[in-house]
DNA sequence: TATGAATGAGGCTTCATTCAT
DNA sequence: CATGAATGAAGCCTCATTCAT
C-alpha cells in the first residue's frame, strides 16, 4: 500500500499520479512501466515517488486494487441482492457492467486484463494474495444456485462453467473494444444480449 | 528468420537454444526476456548468439513459427478434409488438438498465448503480417458452411461466434493446464465434451 | 541541449566534464568518441551522465555550441560594424580571432574542425539546421559591398571567393598550429598578413 | 601490403572487393567501418579476407595506395616534364586532373580526403611512413623554380604558399563536388581558371 | 586455400532505487 | 515533506580477430 504521505497529497496530484500511472502500465506490461517516465510526465522529484510508495509494485498494486474498486461501482444496483434475479439476468447485468466499466475506464481495464494474462508473473500470485476469493468462486456459488432453481442444466461441470462465464466476460470486453468506431450503447446490449443467448441455449439447432 | 548459421548447428545445439530460449520466453514476456540470460543457460557467447539470429525479435518470431509448426502436427489427421465431418466435430477435433499441443509442448503453447494476448505489443503484428488468414476467419467458413446446412442456428452472429470459438480453444487450454496433476487423457476428453455440450446446447434448461 | 541536472553542477565539475569530452573528441571523431572512456576519465557514474545529457549527440552538440560561443568573443571588437571597415581588414581580423581562438582552445577548434569536415555525417546536418545563415552566405554580403566599394574585382565568381575564404581560415588555422613551437604572436600576424597579401594580390608578378 | 593469396585472386574478385571497401570506407571512418559489412556485402568468408590482408587497416592502407596510384594516371601527361611548363600552366593542369580523379572515382577521392583531414589519426601517420615526400614538398619546388624564372613572386613564403596551393586543390575538388547536377567539363574549366586567375592575381583591385 | 563459427570486450542507453540536502 | 543527483547493474547489439576444419 502507498505510504501515508502519498493519501495527504492533494486529491489532484494524487489523480495527476494515478492517471499518468495508469497510462504508463496500459501501455507496458508492468515489469516493462519505467518510473522515470511516470514521474516525469507527472512533474514530481524521483525522490517524492519514493515518500509515496514503497517501490514501483506498491504503486501498481495500488492501482489493480483501484481497478477493482472501479469496476465495483459499476456493478453495485443489481448484484446487490443475487437471490432476487434470474441467473441470466445477473451474467447479463454483470457483462453489461463489465463492457461499460472498460469503456470509461480503458486504461484499468488493460491493466487488469494484462495482470490476469499474465499468471506466472510475480504480480499476479501478489494480487491473489488480497483478493482470494476469486470472480470465479462467487459465479460457481450462483451456479450452484440456478441449478437448485432448475434454471440451468444440471448435468453442468460447475467450476469449469463457472471459468467459462468469467472469461467469456473478458473475452465480451475485448470482442468490444475491438469493434471500432461504435455507437455505445445499442450495439453493445445488442452484442450481450447474443451472448447471453449463446451461452443460454448454445448454437446448434433445437432437437439438432 | 534465423541466419544460415544457426541452421548449420549441430541439431543438438539448436535444440538446446530453442529449449532455452523457450524457457526464456515462457517466463518472461518478449520485452523482458533477456538475450543475456539465455546466452548464459546455453553457454554460448554473445556474439555468438547474434550470429544466428538478427535481433532478439528474430528468434522471438522464429520460436512463435516453430510454435505454429508443432502445433499443425496435432490438427492435421481430420481437419484435412474440413468439409466431410460435422461441424461440431471438427471443433472438437480441434480442441483436442490444441490441447493435445499445449500439453506436449507447454512452452511453445505459453509464449503463442502471451503473443496472442498482447495484440498492442509490436511483437503481434509482425506476426500477423505472416498468418493473415487468422484463424477467425477458418472458422468463419466454417460456420457459414455450418449455418448452411442446418447444423448451427441461422440467427448467430457469425463474427462473434467465430471469435467465441476460438477464444474458447484458448480457454480450454488454459483452463486444463490450471487443472493440475491430470491424469492426461480421460479427464481432457470429458472437458472437451461437456465444453462441447455448452457449445451446442448452451447452459439454458430446455424449454426454458 | 543537456538536461537541467547538466547546470545545476558544481561549475567545477561541469568544467571537468567539458574539458574531458573536448579531449575525447579531439582524439576521436563523433561516432568513436567512447561515453565509457569519458565517464571514466571523469570519475562519474556511466548513469549520471545520462543524467547530464540526453545521449552523446547531446554532450557533442552542446561542445559545438559552446566553440561557437567562444569563438564569437574572439571577433567581437571589429566585426561589430562590418560596414565602417575596409573588406580587407575584416578578413584579417577574422583570420586573426580564428587562429587565437584555435590556440587558445585547440580541443574546440579541433572538434569544430573535424565537424567541419564531415558535411555527410549526421551531426553535421544537425548543427546546420540551428546554424542556418552560414558563414559563406555572411562573406557572400561582405564581398558584394566590397565590389560594390571597388575594393574588390569585379569579375570574380562571389560564392566561390566566399568559400575561398572561408576555407583559408580553417587551412590559415591548420597551418599555424601545424608550427611547432611557434612564438605566438608575431609569427602569426606576419603569416595572416602573408596570406591576406596573397588573398589580395594573388602570387603572380605584377603585369605578369 | 595485403598477402601474396589476395594478389592471386583473380583479377575480378579482387575488384570487387576493393570495390566494396571503398564503398565502405566511404560512408565511415576507417575505425567505424566494418570488416563484417565488407565481406557480407563481397559474399566471402571473414575467414578469407584475414587470408588476404592482415587485418582491417592493411586494407585500409592499400586502398589509399590504389588511390594514389589511380591519381597519379591523371597527372602523367604534362606534369611528367615539369620544367618545360609555366608555373600556374602545371598548377592548372594539377587541379584539373585533381578534379577529374575524383570526378571518376570519388570513392577513392572521399577515402583520401578523410584521411588526409584527420592528421591526428593513427592511419595518417603510417600512411606518410610510406609517401614522405608529400605533395606540399612538390610544390615547394616548383615554387622556387617559378620565383627563380620570376613567374611568383619573390617575396613569398615558400612554405606556406605550397600548403595553400594543395589545399586549394582539395578545395576546388570538393566545391566542384558540392555544385549539385553539374555538366562536367565546361563548368569545371571556368571554376579552375577562376581560381587560377585567384591565385595569380588576388581578389584586389589592380593598384588597389 | 577457403571457410565460418566462436569469442568476449566494448559500444550506447535505461533502470529502480538511495540518500544527502 | 520535497528534492534530484548519484549509482552501477543490466539491457541489446557490433566489433575485429582467431582457429579448427
Amino acid at each position: 500500500m502507498p505510504k501515508e504521505t502519498f493519501f495527504n497529497l492533494p486529491e489532484e496530484k494524487r489523480q495527476l499520479i494515478c492517471d499518468v500511472a495508469i497510462e504508463e502500465f496500459a501501455a507496458y506490461a508492468f515489469e516493462r512501466g519505467s518510473v522515470n517516465r511516470i514521474v516525469a510526465k507527472c512533474g514530481i522529484a524521483k525522490g517524492s515517488f519514493y515518500q509515496y510508495f514503497e517501490d514501483k509494485q506498491d504503486l501498481f498494486l495500488y492501482l489493480i486494487r483501484l481497478a477493482g474498486e472501479k469496476k465495483l461501482t459499476y456493478i453495485s444496483p443489481v448484484m446487490v441482492n443475487p437471490d432476487q434475479h434470474d441467473f441470466f439476468t445477473l451474467i447479463r447485468e454483470m457483462y453489461v457492467a463489465g463492457i461499460r466499466f472498460a469503456n470509461d475506464h480503458p486504461g484499468y481495464a488493460e491493466i487488469s486484463k494484462r495482470m490476469l494474462a499474465n499468471k506466472e508473473g510475480s504480480i499476479y500470485r501478489k494480487v491473489m494474495v488480497d483478493n482470494v476469493p476469486t470472480a470465479n468462486a462467487f459465479f460457481e456459488g450462483l451456479l450452484e444456485s440456478a441449478v437448485a432453481r432448475g434454471e440451468v442444466r444440471a448435468d453442468i461441470d460447475i467450476k469449469m462453467t463457472a471459468f467459462m462465464i468469467v472469461s467469456l466476460n473478458q473475452l465480451a470486453m475485448e470482442y468490444h473494444t475491438g469493434q471500432s468506431a461504435d455507437v455505445f450503447g445499442e450495439n453493445m446490449i445488442e452484442m450481450v444480449d447474443e451472448l447471453l443467448a449463446f451461452l443460454k441455449h448454445g448454437i446448434g439447432v433445437r432437437g439438432g
